[in-house]
DNA sequence: TTTTGTGAACTAGTTCACAGCT
DNA sequence: AGCTGTGAACTAGTTCACAAAA
């Protein structure tokens, strides 16, 4: 029944817009697996959120044909192959750079741990913060040992949680420990090579977009 | 020379990706002008980051002619232009709902504060938090005390930083209160009235964005 | 000459609509 | 009958390329 005969493994370059859906979709059906619904129809998996049926069919497509005309998709069976599509029966393991604020509220954010993802570290360059651990206890190490710890144990996304000043630099020696995948969440731009993967949550564009739809819709105040 | 003689005040729908963007280019030139540049043109703006200059000049045209042909634009007049678009003149109000780690990592975030924004208070409905205050001096309240403190103060701004299942009715609580803009770290989708404007960063999302990127680069592993 | 502002061309992303499977 | 998978049509977003301004 789950056979994906065309195009399994073949994912060119799908949209990064694309794969956030899958995202979206995969939390759906952990909650309809969790409430025992076994089958569900792209329309109806549309009006959980704000989307089109065919477009959520096209994401599937993709990766294969997970679909059973005149039924839908098995829950089930449509997580297990998002879960292996999103990479996620891989246990990543994530360190997170700087130790500050956001770095210790990321590494115990419950959100992470949930979908599979091991926080293994936090690093700092705080002489007074090395050594110790955050509240759920993920050890702080000082960031020279990163290439060190890279080399023993593998680390496949690093966090940089820095203030902005550090970023560039932090980032450096991330690839220079060998990781791949870096999630930013320092304001600005950062330069890394080609075969690296930058993704960058901008906190202050995120609030500025929303400053900005108030400019325009609140009467201008006085 | 800055007279927007065009199209001022006309930003029908404007793309968020646009709007993203101009506070990419604020910051840039917040940077420009502490560094005393003078003038800039598109295409030197372009190179900071990864942009084609007639998108800068396609994005800063929507909201009137700023530059100046055969010498760019002035660093400090598009500044205080793209700051005037943006709505940071207004000095906006923010509250944050939640003071767990993330909400009290953010209340205490400097890079909101810089641009201008105001973090008034944490809501929360742990008895052993009221009253307390963030780090930084952020006043934790009674999230049953948000209505009054919206008759009071003027509110412009929600960051909901809540468990996900407690997400929808803080929001819910958030728009009665008359707040219109909401940005939202919870995961999962909320509902909201069309007139609300709700951003969200779903930080599960982007990290399970770069377990896809590194599943399909990485030699699956043993 | 330099660089903007912008129509035209192009590229990417979404939605429609329907053939084809169950 | 119901729902998927997908080409075709459409919409949004980006880049090109050039006339016009300084």
């Amino acid at each position: 029944m789950n056979r994906p005969n065309k195009r399994r493994q073949t994912p060119e370059q799908v949209s990064e817009l694309t794969t956030n859906r899958l995202s979206v979709y995969l939390r759906c059906l952990n909650e309809l697996d969790a409430a025992a619904v076994e089958t569900i129809s792209s329309q109806a998996l549309a009006e959980q959120f704000q989307l089109n049926a065919a477009q959520i069919r096209k994401d599937l497509a993709y990766f294969g044909e997970f679909g059973v005309r005149g039924v839908g998709y098995y829950v089930k069976d449509l997580r297990r192959h998002l879960r292996q599509i999103l990479g996620l029966d891989q246990h990543l393991r994530v360190v997170i750079m700087g130790a500050g604020n956001l770095g210790m509220a990321l590494a115990d954010y419950p959100g992470f741990r949930q979908e599979g993802f091991e926080i293994a570290a936090l690093f700092d360059a705080a002489n007074e913060k090395i050594g110790h651990e955050s509240r759920a206890g993920v050890p702080i190490y000082d960031i020279k040992e990163l290439r060190r710890l890279a080399r023993r144990e593998r680390l496949d996304i690093a966090v940089i949680a820095v203030p902005a000043p550090q970023a560039q630099p932090v980032v450096d020696q991330v690839i220079q420990a060998g990781i791949k995948a870096i999630l930013n969440f320092s304001p600005g731009s950062l330069k890394v090579p080609a075969e690296i993967k930058l993704k960058s949550v901008d906190l202050t564009v995120s609030l500025e977009s929303l400053s900005f739809f108030l400019a325009q819709h609140e009467a201008p105040r006085a």
